[in-house]
RNA sequence: GCGAGGGUGGCCGAGCCUGGCCAAAGGCGGCGGACUUAAGAUCCGCUCUCUCAGGAGUUCGAGGGUUCGAAUCCCUUCCCUCGCACCA
């Protein structure tokens, strides 16, 4: 199948090959139903499309590292996958095929379970869940009867998009262009109202929104969009008495402009508005004729009736509008123009009168006259809180304090508070879902069907227009459970975010017969820890997730009120700055990948190209790169002759071999921290740079230490592990580590970052400084390099300088014995010292930094080919010496 | 309009939380060299400008500020991406 490997690369396939099959034969991913409290990392299930593409690799590459990091770690690993399986596009596949949507969509899942494996992706397949097996299904039944139980289940008829040539309802994605047309056959879409099936998830509205303040682990962006989409808003309702028509409710957040209340609004369907239509003919031409509520001007017409302002005891004309939505608040609104831009638009076009009743609040300094001056508002509106102004006994009020004292004065006035989540209905009219659990009966009404006859198993598939359950006429036919008499099946279905809402909870027990999981484990495995996927979904399925984990935890069948406890929310892969996508044209299939360079290089590839959350573009040549890197890992550890002495411990006198070594520290010490926080892109930078440090050792050092190096090899290879799975498994196994790389312990490291890091610092930057030299002296061949460390006394000093704080540090410094016998030098670099007093910063001992510059020495030798003296400040002339300086060694070449 | 995220050298992308060691990691691309019959692969070096032995100048969307010192902190502004929106 693959094709000769480019350049010349190892035989990825066979590598891959054995050890899926390795992992395979003895189920190294299983996690044990004992596990105590694993760690549940988890990416999101996928629906079986049948292919593949980048983002899932990306996605689960993502959970995939990060589960082998805790595992290696020592902790036990709960990583499951499973198949959103139920949905639209399996019956619309169905009837393309001439097939039906269950073969369909099982042998979708046959070939993408079989592309997951090729990634490596390292699951515990045993745990599998597929939503549109009766096994699956039964418990979203079982689930909604029971909060049915608790009320939270509702019947009511509701506006949906219905296509009369399909005879189906679409989703509002269905309805394509600003003519609203049927995706399918291009008909125009209708409203038609049909009794639906909701789930009250507005009854947890508050607690969906206040639980998003402790969610730390989620990104804001997400918790901000969950907060826009449940729009909570704390005002009041508010009574106007209409003429002839009686009380009529408004809501408003900003009670305190009430006295500013110049008109009165209805929506074109509120119930008076549509009663006025039958009399009034102006009204009946505007609602037929020039309403538009999607229209950005705000219409009107004038009524003859009028309401009465609460607070002044004022007349105000009503009008209907179009800016009046009916599913907003109450679908009647006050109209306070001096204080709102739209009712400012309104009352301008109308010719109502604008009154301010708001003033700017003082500002601090300014001298508190007790008269603040009313806005100007014939323009514009003064939208932000202040001082009320014309409002009677209510002036010199602070907004807020208004808006409590007028709720309590004004009779009809109470505290409201209003969402704009609406509870979600479930009802589909399709068939690849699961058959919501009712029966119809002419007597007994909807009903629902008795526990021990779960599940109501959707009948075979009929090729149809229209919803096939409808055409299912013996399925349809059943009994009343209550009165046994004749009785119709519920041929709706339910939304597939039912099934998504609480699979996480089913991997815990995935083949449990007598309840959808098991809670004992569930309460010891869940949350889930680390949540993986696609922004898309910040939204609709974490959100409906989070309301099924609180309703199921008030049944008490949980102890957990949150499902997710980190949530990531991963970039998308592009191609030259654009998504992907089938119409583009401008996909990369990663089964062309994975054949021509492998899992390993896709994967690597992949998490090295950018922090997980963001976007990245695709590159060939970064793959190519990724590739040839592995490759040389490859070879590097093939040369390694693993047969090598096996010397026990560095040799302390071999500088060199003590540098490396602590290079694989500092790697280790690093790419931790990184992999806790899912950085991988700078973890796998500190492995690379890692393999490249062991490979210039090993090629240009005075032969290598095999312990240290064998060491670096091993730590690099564990730390790519998680990442790049197959190859390191050879790789482990060739440096004779036992067992699988997978179970193997996370390199340990007491390597002080800051230590680490100060020395490589002071190698790269005397190195650099080597070169300068070299090259602005236009020195062609450097017969000899010394490297002059500083003397003790300078570090000594500079000690001294970062303690103090003497504001004349040269004084200070002169106080010392062991200084100032150095004279002139010690007042110049006291000098020094104080002209850079504030930007000093710690340098490493003198006996470090001469270690460090011993064994980065070859370093420098290699480079210009001549020999390098790395020496004490008292062993070198000082002519030289004396420019050195802490962390600043001199530098003297001869030519 | 509101809210969130982002703008870094030819490109991609670290750094920004916790200011100084930042002309700014790493990769890609480009240039030069080693190896090779050659190409590829591999390895070494260079890749903002000037330079008199490690120096100087200009740079991190733009402008201003704080600070001895700003890619990093604050303000303003422009651009991009995403979410919400006649929401009362």
């Amino acid at each position: 199948m693959s094709e000769s490997p480019p350049e010349e690369g190892y035989d990825h396939a066979a590598v891959e090959r054995r050890w899926q099959e390795a992992w395979d034969e003895t189920d190294a991913y299983r996690t044990p139903d004992d596990a105590t409290d694993p760690t549940y990392v988890l990416g999101m299930y996928p629906y079986p499309s049948g292919q593949l593409h980048m983002g899932h690799v990306r996605n689960y590459t993502i959970t995939d590292a990060y589960a082998r990091y805790r595992r290696m770690c020592g902790d036990s690993v709960l990583h499951p996958m499973g198949w959103d399986a139920f949905g639209l596009p399996a019956e619309n596949a169905a009837k393309e095929r001439d097939t039906n949507p269950r073969d369909w969509t099982l042998d979708c899942i046959e070939t993408m379970r079989g592309q997951m494996e090729s990634m490596g992706f390292g699951y515990d397949w045993d745990r599998e869940v597929t939503t549109c097996t009766p096994d699956y299904y039964k418990w979203n039944q079982w689930l909604f009867e029971r909060f049915s139980e608790e009320g939270l289940v509702e019947r009511e008829a509701a506006e949906v998009n219905w296509c009369p040539n399909c005879e189906t309802v679409l989703a509002d994605e269905q309805v394509e262009g600003d003519d609203e047309r049927c995706w399918r056959c291009g008909t125009p879409v209708e409203q038609r109202e049909l009794d639906q099936w909701f789930l009250k998830i507005t009854e947890y509205a508050d607690e969906l929104v206040d639980g998003l303040d402790d969610l730390e682990g989620w990104p804001d962006s997400v918790r901000q969009m969950q907060r826009n989409w449940i729009g909570r808003q704390e005002g009041a309702r508010v009574s106007f008495d209409v003429s002839g028509r009686g009380e009529v409710e408004a809501f408003t957040t900003r009670l305190d402009t009430i006295h500013g209340a110049t008109f009165f609004a209805l929506a074109p369907d509120h119930p008076i508005s549509e009663e006025l239509a039958a009399a009034d003919d102006d009204v009946r031409r505007f609602l037929e004729e020039e309403a538009d509520p999607d229209g950005d001007e705000p219409n009107g017409v004038a009524t003859d009736l009028t309401a009465t302002n609460p607070a002044t005891g004022e007349e105000v004309p009503v009008f209907v509008a179009d800016f009046v939505l009916s599913d907003v608040g109450t679908g009647a609104l006050m109209g306070v123009p001096g204080h709102d831009d739209r009712d400012h638009a309104f009352a301008e076009k109308m010719g109502v009168d604008i009154v301010p009743v708001v003033a700017p609040a003082p500002a601090d300094g300014e001298a508190d006259d007790g008269e603040p001056t009313p806005p100007d508002v014939s323009d514009a509106a003064y939208t932000d809180d202040g001082v009320l102004v014309n409002s009677g006994e209510y002036d010199g009020l602070a907004s807020a304090e208004a808006r409590e004292r007028l709720t309590a004065a004004i009779d009809s006035a109470e505290s409201h508070v209003q969402y704009r989540l609406r509870d979600w209905g479930i009802s589909r009219q399709r068939y690849w879902g699961t058959p919501i659990p009712v029966v119809h009966c002419d007597d007994c009404g909807p009903v629902l069907v008795p526990e021990a006859e779960l599940p109501v198993e959707l009948p075979e598939f009929v090729n149809t227009t229209g919803n096939p359950l409808d055409a299912a006429e013996e399925w349809k036919r059943t009994t009343c459970p209550d009165c046994g008499g004749e009785a119709v099946r519920e041929t709706d279905t339910m939304d597939t975010f039912v099934d998504s809402s609480w699979y996480f909870l089913r991997y815990v027990s995935p083949d449990l017969g007598d309840a959808p999981f098991d809670v004992d484990r569930a309460n010891d495995w869940m949350p889930v820890e680390q949540y993986v996927g696609g922004i898309e979904h910040a939204v609709m399925h974490l959100l409906y997730a989070r309301f099924v984990t609180k309703v199921v935890a008030d049944m008490e069948m949980l102890e957990h009120r949150e499902p997710f406890e980190r949530l990531l929310a991963q970039g998308m892969v592009q191609l030259d700055g654009e998504k992907m996508s089938k119409s583009k044209g401008n996909v990369v299939s990663p089964q062309r990948i994975v054949d021509e360079y492998g899992a390993d290089t896709a994967r690597l590839f992949m998490m090295q190209a950018a922090q997980p959350e963001r976007d990245f573009d695709w590159s060939e040549e970064g793959v190519r790169s990724t590739y040839r890197f592995l490759t040389r890992l490859k070879r590097t550890v093939e040369a390694f002759d693993a047969d090598a002495a096996d010397a026990s411990g560095v040799d302390p006198d071999d500088p060199v071999a003590a540098y490396v070594d602590g290079e694989v520290d500092a790697a280790v010490a690093v790419a931790t921290e990184e992999y806790d926080t899912l950085t991988f892109n700078t973890a796998l930078r500190e492995a690379q740079g890692l393999v490249s440090t062991l490979r210039n050792y090993r090629e240009h050092a005075d032969g290598v230490d095999d312990a240290v190096f064998r060491r670096g090899l091993t730590v690099a290879v564990r730390l790519l592990a998680p990442v790049a799975p197959h190859l390191c498994e050879t790789l482990h196994e060739e440096l004779g580590g036992e067992g699988f790389v997978v179970d193997a312990d996370w390199p340990a490291s007491d390597a002080d970052v800051e230590t680490a890091e100060r020395r490589r610092r002071l190698v790269e930057n005397t190195r650099g400084d080597v070169r300068n030299i070299v090259d602005v002296a236009g020195i062609d061949e450097p017969e000899r390099v010394d490297v002059v460390v500083a003397p003790d006394w300078k570090h000594r000093a500079l000690e001294i300088a970062l303690d103090s704080d003497a504001p004349n540090l040269v004084g200070e410094l002169m106080g010392h014995d062991e200084i100032r016998e150095h004279g002139d030098a010690a007042a110049d670099y006291g000098k020094d010292l104080q002209a850079e007093r504030e930007a000093l910063t710690p340098a490493l001992s003198p006996d470090a930094e001469y270690d460090a510059l011993t064994a980065a020495a070859w370093l420098v030798e290699r480079e210009f080919d001549a020999p390098v003296r790395v020496l004490r400040a008292d062993e070198a002339d000082d002519s030289v010496a004396r420019k050195a300086e802490p962390g600043r060694p001199a530098i003297d070449i001869a030519e």
